[in-house]
DNA sequence: ATCCAGGCTCCTG
DNA sequence: CAGGAGCATGGA
């Protein structure tokens, strides 16, 4: 057992670290995450394992990040990096990205307001499945509810500091529970079987979440839109989130059709159609400037 | 109340 | 195969 094991961990480009903090204790992850002196943590599965992992910033070198691994067996320092690199997205190179938006003022204008956010993603692909599954169709406020009661119910815990923390779920812990508990956790009858049914699939091996992740963005909406209750947008969320893949556009997304209206100065909710013609100058950064416009709702 | 929320299914034409 | 009604639930 050691007490906590300590490194750095690098990023390329900026990172507005306060921000994220901010952020995170201002929105709907709040939950999953402790954040206090300017560090933020939460459980990861490291190799299979709950831990709870701490990052902040590198008091010495601002191009690193301190990461705290609490105690536990020795953790594998490569796998922890590898988590937080995806977790809060380290490796995209935010300057290129913002470079290209030179070619659209107002999505140079959008970033610059925005410059060093960073997507704060999905651990681990089963889980994001789950929670956009559980976004569908309700506000976000009441989607983070629902995420934090099966979290809570099926989520291994971990105490830091006598406060509990959960593990992202794994399918066979929900594929044992009844629709009748999800029920009574406020979800709809739907929504109970749609995540239920996933974690079933997922436990008899109908669906194959390693071999979908080596899919391409379109193969994959394919694959994974065969379930029910997974669409489109869905695999979209799962891909940008849950994957990490940088050239995304949840099209029908209401929270995007609203943030480009706002931007462009257009009174009436574009369309899906109107959207996809728009972005076509975003690739292949699609994802970042849909993530960016995302983040551009939230009251500043 | 009424409308809407970071959709999906299923049924029409 | 495109379009749209119907759906289920809580929040503002």
């Amino acid at each position: 057992m050691v007490n906590k094991q300590r490194f750095i961990t690098p990023l390329l480009g900026p990172i507005d670290f306060p921000h994220l903090v901010t952020r995170i204790a201002q929105s709907s992850h709040g939950a999953f995450y402790r954040h206090r002196e300017g560090r933020i943590g939460r459980v990861l599965r490291v190799n299979e394992q709950p831990r709870f992992v701490e990052v902040g910033l590198c008091p010495l070198n601002p191009s690193m990040l301190a990461v705290t691994v609490y105690d536990g067996i020795q953790a594998d320092e490569h796998e922890v990096r590898q988590l937080v690199s995806h977790l809060f997205s380290l490796e995209t190179d935010l300057l290129a990205f913002y470079e290209h938006s030179a070619h659209d003022p107002r999505l140079q204008q959008l970033v610059t307001r925005l410059s060093g956010a960073r997507m704060l993603r999905d651990a681990d692909l089963f889980s994001s499945v789950i929670s956009s599954v559980i976004s569908q169709q309700i506000n976000l406020k009441f989607a983070a509810e629902l995420k934090r009661r099966l979290w809570c119910l099926t989520g291994e815990r971990v105490l830091i500091d006598g406060e509990e923390f959960y593990a992202d779920p794994t399918p066979g812990a929900i594929a044992q529970l009844s629709y009748d508990q999800l029920r009574q956790m406020q979800y709809s009858q739907r929504k109970a079987e749609y995540v239920i049914d996933f974690a079933r699939s997922i436990e008899s091996g109908q669906i194959d979440l390693g071999f979908l992740a080596n899919l391409d963005d379109e193969e994959f909406i394919l694959h994974l839109s065969r379930a029910r209750g997974l669409g489109r947008w869905t695999a979209e969320c799962v891909l940008l989130f849950g994957l990490g893949r940088p050239d995304l556009l949840p099209a029908n997304d209401v929270g995007l059709q609203k943030a480009v209206s706002s931007v462009w100065g257009i009174d009436c909710r574009i369309t899906e159609k109107e959207l996809r013609e728009k972005s076509s100058a975003w690739k292949p950064w699609s994802s970042w400037y849909t993530y960016y416009l995302w983040l551009s709702l939230a009251k500043s």
